[in-house]
DNA sequence: ACCTGAACACCGTTCAAGT
DNA sequence: ACCTGAACACCGTTCAAGT
């Protein structure tokens, strides 16, 4: 699909014509993705992704039909990157945590799509879709019943976005300054932490967050079967 | 603090001037929460803000440093509806149970402050780390070893924002259309969810989620006393 | 069918000037 | 110290006009 997206496919018109730019979804993706890398979020705004493509703003609404479907394009494509290659291979707890942590790994670098992930639906994202259909055979295979599959997943995903903002909270979010001695039990948490800032807390509390909730779900599961 | 926000401190200025728009934090707070109510976060603009008080959209610059402050105020005011009366009071796991539920509710009506919570500093939020001491002390009470209670209540908070996120979603967020032949196991898995659609859907998915990492917290803990 | 150019209705923020 | 008024540098989106 897509396949033929850099064809022109109007080759009957009468030769002369200046270069079109032939805009597709394919394109306005990968134009997208390469201004986040260089710029963050804050570079991607539609003049500056119309200028990438050498069209003018308006020119993208022939194509999508506002920038929340140009973020729904780059998300679907990042979905593409989460791994879920462990299911059916790995035990069912160790392919949660491989997935847990690649999708994690992958949405943390793309904290404005978790929005659009959480709150927009699915059709028509068919990289999402399809990580959706290895996950849940992953927990089909591990005799989970299912009806209690897609409740399971989101109680996963819902941890796993909130996790990836952790992953870019500042090391000192947690320091309350000259009102640490009107909670002197919390700020006296917050310096005995295992080794308090930087990115290890944010790893430290997913890790136990996420063996946490596997040992919760196999304990109050009714699997039938296991492949463990 | 602030007890006297109303009151005019310059009474040594001679009279006959025309009314002072007194602004503070406290305002500016009540004014916003007030635009949120009524518009959502598309209604809480800089320039709606000033006009609700009466003001130049310039004025609110000399009480705030930017948009940013003015979110951090309203969580912070947020913060202090969230129920913690129950740690020390009910067992640790029916505490977290109370805590978290009403955490989540807060929030889920207050989408768009959950990046500035998760990712600022709670330096000059007081009620925030109020609520902090309060959990660190349920934590605490009930044996919990305090150079993990930290990461454990990351790992909750982030479960939290997700499930906030989540309270919001569409009925038919999993709804695959055209895809669905592509994705079989997963659109029978969505179609056999319990009660599929609408918000029990979350919250189902909250409860089991929830119950887990309690379960799993408990089990992986070394306590040394417990309350329970 | 797809693009351009111009315009629209906003944003948050700054700053000289007032009192 | 705190406010006004004007301006700045943007946003996303629309639409008549072209080819």
């Amino acid at each position: 699909m897509g396949s033929a997206a850099g064809a022109p496919t109007h080759a009957r018109r009468r030769a002369g014509r200046p270069p079109q730019a032939v805009l597709s979804s394919a394109r306005i993706t990968k134009a997208a993705l390469k201004l986040v890398s260089a710029d963050g979020y804050k570079g991607l705004t539609m003049a500056a992704l119309a200028k990438s493509l050498n069209v003018a703003p308006s020119a993208l609404y022939n194509h999508v039909r506002s920038k929340q479907d140009v973020l729904l394009l780059v998300e679907d494509h990042l979905m593409g990157r989460v791994d879920v290659t462990a299911f059916g291979v790995e035990p069912w707890a160790e392919a949660v945590k491989i997935w847990a942590h690649s999708y994690r790994n992958v949405f943390a670098a793309h904290l404005p799509l978790i929005p659009v992930i959480a709150l927009l639906p699915v059709t028509n994202a068919p990289a999402t879709i399809t990580m959706y259909e290895a996950v849940t055979k992953g927990f089909l295979a591990a005799g989970w019943p299912s009806d209690s599959i897609i409740d399971a997943v989101v109680a996963l995903e819902s941890f796993i976005y909130g996790s990836a903002y952790d992953v870019n909270a500042p090391a000192d979010i947690f320091d309350a300054g000259s009102l640490a001695p009107q909670a002197p039990h919390f700020a006296a948490a917050v310096t005995q932490r295992s080794n308090p800032g930087g990115q290890s807390d944010a790893n430290a509390a997913f890790t136990l967050g996420l063996s946490a909730m596997i040992a919760g779900l196999l304990a109050t599961s009714t699997r039938v079967s296991d492949t463990e």
